[in-house]
DNA sequence: ACACAGTACCTGGCGACGCAAGGTAGAGCT
DNA sequence: AGCTCTACCTTGCGTCGCCAGGTACTGTGT
């Protein structure tokens, strides 16, 4: 566990699903692109066999809904668009966000320990 | 999964810990005493199941070391301070944890999708 | 002396989730 | 037909937070 490439995933743990639903927000996404594009964030690089389960999820859970959209070359894709509940999880996060990193910041930030 | 009690457990994943480091790094805190501590924390609560096994985690990662300490009223405490490996850990999650909450402010803060 | 509460430590089993590896299938090209 | 690229999904494993339960030492009241 005190491996240090292990750092970045845990620090994922909670956050990734939401840095999902982000991007879905405003213009509907499919998985092999929130891969890629996931890929380019340092800090949020995931593999397929990271987001396809975790879009699974965020569909059963109702935040997420899904289309079949035919590609102009190749199989077709299931574009994710959020729902009115992944709206406001969304919200909810957000606002979560902000709280917790404030108390990171406090307690770890510059060692001055509560 | 979708529950919103959930949301601050996945958050705490993979920073507790080194919110647990950062509390140990001025001073030598036992395990009931760090309980109490992250309970005032509304972010970060977390219960005696959840500390001391990472407590002990920490210590087999010899992230921790710890000594056995007589209190002055009530059963022996086990008190934990960081080790050199410890501090370095904390360092490198500081730089860490500033790209990392950089990255999700970027994504998910305003809506901006990269 | 005895029971009881308070403090302090630890563990077993469960569920959630990230992830590597492996699997299926359509589209296009030669 | 064979090969490659794209796209989707599943299986099995390890890690970790957490609930519930368990042990033991100390001090207090009767």
């Amino acid at each position: 566990m005190g491996d240090v490439s292990q750092l970045a995933t845990g620090l994922r743990r909670g956050t990734l699903e939401f840095c999902v639903l982000a991007m879905v927000e405003f213009e509907d996404r499919y998985g092999n692109e929130i891969v890629r594009r996931l890929g380019e964030e340092p800090n949020l690089a995931a593999g397929e066999g990271t987001i396809y389960p975790l879009l699974s999820r965020l569909r059963r859970s109702g935040w997420l809904e899904s289309k079949w959209v035919e590609s102009p070359s190749g199989p077709p894709r299931r574009y994710y668009g959020l729902t009115m509940a992944g709206r406001s999880a969304l919200e909810h996060f957000r606002s979560e966000w902000v709280s917790f990193r404030q108390t990171v910041d406090r307690l770890v930030g510059t060692g001055e320990a509560a």
